[in-house]
DNA sequence: TCATCTGGTGTCAGCGCTTTCAGTTGTGAT
DNA sequence: ATCACAACTGAAAGCGCTGACACCAGATGA
């Protein structure tokens, strides 16, 4: 490192190395550039001796091409994102590209600014994991932000379906959670109960309307008012499950529209004396460890968050010139010991 | 937008709003310039016109100050790192910061990479959240990075004790893990079994000690071989009690190193047959949304992870010239139903 | 032997922005 | 009206790096 404040460039290493600026550059950052051994040991040996470090900035400005990607969640205290997140950062790092994460909260408006401040630092890729709203008004808006970053040259992914923009991972909300509307029917329930989440986003509105289509599938209707909407969290899920315990008429059987918000409503149920499964089955969706943690075993939609992460990186790195593909990522019911048929 | 390909620069906004591009520069980026209101206007509204985006590069290499902070964690899988990148996050987007993260995945090697190629971003600060190893030969190449980087101008945080460089954030893994220690030996145990981490870690090595100085104030001493050292993940906690359970004699109390770990051994506990609390109480680390939403709720160590995050954060804030400060965040013994006296 | 490659190296013009510095305008006091 | 002073604006010099281009040696083929 340099004896004092300023950092060691370049030029410093050429110097010191006896060599131009570029013969330093090309020896230090192309791969395919051999140059004289003795030059090359004298300058990899004055890097080192130095404590040389690229400024990555002046090397995406100059070469206009970054070694950052943007990552675009809810909030990462959800596990839920946490292990998407983990599976991006995996693939990400073993090619030494940097992550950077913003959580929106659930808020289009902030959706909207960090994207913009994302794209400003003109990653290689941006990845939107938690996204996707109903709101007309904001996906026109954020798909003008993210189609002019596409013409600028970034790679766009999304976890979600129907983006008319870049390369889409689905992970199939809604044929999911029809396959679990029937298999907790085949347990014999008819009576349901449904913590859903904000109307506004788009997995709620596909689970909500896969979990339909799946009763409908065996003649089944859900009355409008056995479904509460709640914030996506555990709190949320406790509240839920209060109001729809408080309902003249019990359902058998709860399903909560993501796991953290099923964990809220197990909790809940428990701590008003009801016993689960044998009074109330409840379902929930996403295959975080959440759902296996929970004791019981909680019932679940489970996907491959880790492994959504990886494909969604490995999705941004393909070439520019690669048409977008869609990669479907199927989830998989897993019947645990929260959902039992009905008593009679 | 720019019609096609070539993103919309300063200058092109300067030229639309036909004055110079160090006044656009200004304009935009300078809050203490106010600049004739027709200017303002007209520099401004062509900048929304043209959909002008700053490329945070560019600016980062002409004023050598950038808009990234750094963080490093072990695993963002984890509840405790998702919950502490949470408030870092939410601290750093109100400052219009935007959060770059590495994992280790407790690879002192990686960290080396991943630390220089974040200081290669040249971020406002980095933040070492789980970190601190003790192998003397990798701390020291890291400080020597670390140095070079706080020389250069970056702030530097570290969530851990006793790092000689930047600032601290202490959440006294030492004496919390003591405390915890009284608590469960009041309860009446007497015999213990640990699942404990990777002895390279510093955060082990402190919670280790606490314990049994913990034990050691009630004239208790924990043999060695009542100690099971696995990988910090659920399965590396159901295996550590299985190795536990398998010894002859069973203790009444089972600590592990952190939520994560005491919540695998549950798991397998449980499926051992065995009831908890009443063959056997588990205790963990952490106060994680594992340990409150565990049945039953797992008795822990209580830190305020996401204030942790913003804690950290907000030290990376500190003006440059500010010394380094240490804040110390202490943890809480939270009993819960995971831990009784041992039956007679 | 000379013309033709080929791979290695140096020179230099930017990448898009900030920031002196100097010049220009407008303001209040004289 | 006149001058000092402030506030604004523009021209230009980089920030640290890459990538065309030019140049040079030595190797190759006739």
């Amino acid at each position: 490192m340099s004896p004092e404040g300023r950092p060691v460039r370049l030029q410093d290493v050429a110097e010191h190395a006896g060599v131009s600026l570029a013969t330093a550059s090309r020896m230090l950052s192309d791969a395919d550039y051999k140059g004289r051994a003795s030059l090359r040991n004298r300058v990899f040996s004055s890097a080192a001796e130095l404590g040389y470090l690229p400024n990555l900035h002046a090397r995406a400005l100059a070469s206009s091409t970054s070694t950052s990607v943007g990552l675009v969640v809810h909030d990462v205290r959800d596990s839920y994102f946490a292990m998407i997140a983990g599976g991006v950062i995996k693939v990400a790092e073993a090619h030494k590209l940097l992550v950077t994460m913003v959580c929106t909260y659930r808020n289009p408006q902030q959706e909207l600014n960090y994207v913009s401040l994302l794209s400003a630092q003109r990653p290689r890729a941006i990845i939107l994991a938690g996204s996707s709203f109903s709101d007309r008004a904001h996906s026109a808006a954020l798909m003008e932000q993210l189609s002019a970053y596409q013409a600028s040259g970034g790679a766009i992914v999304s976890v979600t379906r129907g983006r008319k923009i870049g390369h889409i991972v689905d992970v199939g909300n809604v044929e999911a959670t029809r396959q679990l509307a029937h298999r907790l029917v085949d347990l014999g329930h008819t009576s349901f109960g449904v913590i859903s989440g904000p109307a506004k986003l788009m997995a709620v509105r596909d689970r909500m309307r896969g979990f339909r289509l799946g009763l409908q599938d065996r003649g089944i209707e859900l009355p409008s008012d056995s479904i509460v909407r709640v914030d996506i969290s555990r709190d949320g899920g406790a509240r839920g499950a209060r109001l729809l315990l408080d309902r003249p008429h019990r359902p058998t059987c709860i399903f909560g529209i993501a796991d953290v918000v099923a964990v809220g409503a197990m909790a809940w149920i428990r701590s008003a004396g009801l016993r689960i499964p044998a009074d109330i089955s409840v379902a929930g969706f996403g295959g975080t460890p959440l759902a296996s943690d929970a004791v019981p075993g909680l019932t679940t939609v489970e996907l491959p968050l880790e492994r959504i992460g990886q494909v969604a990186m490995e999705l941004a790195l393909l070439p520019r010139e690669e048409p977008p593909h869609t990669v479907a990522v199927g989830g998989t019911v897993l019947l645990r010991d929260s959902t039992a048929p009905p008593q009679p």
